[in-house]
DNA sequence: TTTTAATATTGCAATATTACGATATAAATT
DNA sequence: AATTTATATCGTAATATTGCAATATTAAAA
């Protein structure tokens, strides 16, 4: 079907995805560690940096804005984009909640 | 066209965004919480505990071997499915590194 | 050895994603 | 005002994902 049974499943599951699903492609792995680069997040040419053509980046921006994990301010006709700090603090508070449990269990482990 | 340019992104790219995406859906968000939950990773009733049918939760299953986030120990006519440290590993400082970049440049933001 | 239990695979329908050309929009520049 | 620059949106083709019924596989249990 293509469709995800949403409705059966806890909001934290859902957002947790929702952001993992974002950074689920090469290219937007590319774009957030560019935006890293940039010092002052002065945007414009992350089409330049890509090997993709301007639409697709966009659609790429498109996807990670609405996943939360950036987010862009119009700076005259060029448009300014950031990584949004708080929901990368998510992710890696997911992992770390994740690796913490797995750590108190060394004990019973069988594969 | 549905399919990605992976040949225009590195290794490292490819990787963080296979494992993202393998994270990128609910159900599998769910399953690694459950594994997480029980203690000798015996496994066995992941069924169960989801809202989708067995071939759907078999298939799950299957792309977060794919990915390097779980694998399995034949145990009799069962699986054990064990969450794999390595991977998590990985991602949870991917998005410490990141959060570090962040964090040296609060003197440049613009957004 | 037949049955049961646990999981995987196949096949398929519905939907989503990826990519890009063409076009639109909107502000800066000339 | 016309042009340029930067980005978004539309439309569409190719492919991938999601979900499940039906069926296969494989080992334990009866």
């Amino acid at each position: 079907m293509g469709i995800t049974k949403t409705e059966h499943f806890s909001k934290a599951q859902l957002e947790i995805a929702a952001m993992a699903k974002a950074i689920g492609h090469p290219a937007r792995v590319a774009i957030i560690q560019y935006l890293l680069t940039v010092d002052s997040c002065i945007c414009g040419d992350i089409v330049n940096e890509l090997p993709l053509a301007q639409p697709t980046v966009s659609q790429h921006l498109k996807e990670l804005k609405m996943a939360g994990l950036i987010k862009g301010n119009i700076e005259g006709n060029a448009i300014c984009y950031c990584i949004e700090e708080k929901s990368l603090e998510k992710l890696q508070s997911f992992f770390g909640a994740i690796l913490k449990k797995l750590e108190k269990k060394t004990t019973n482990k069988c594969c």
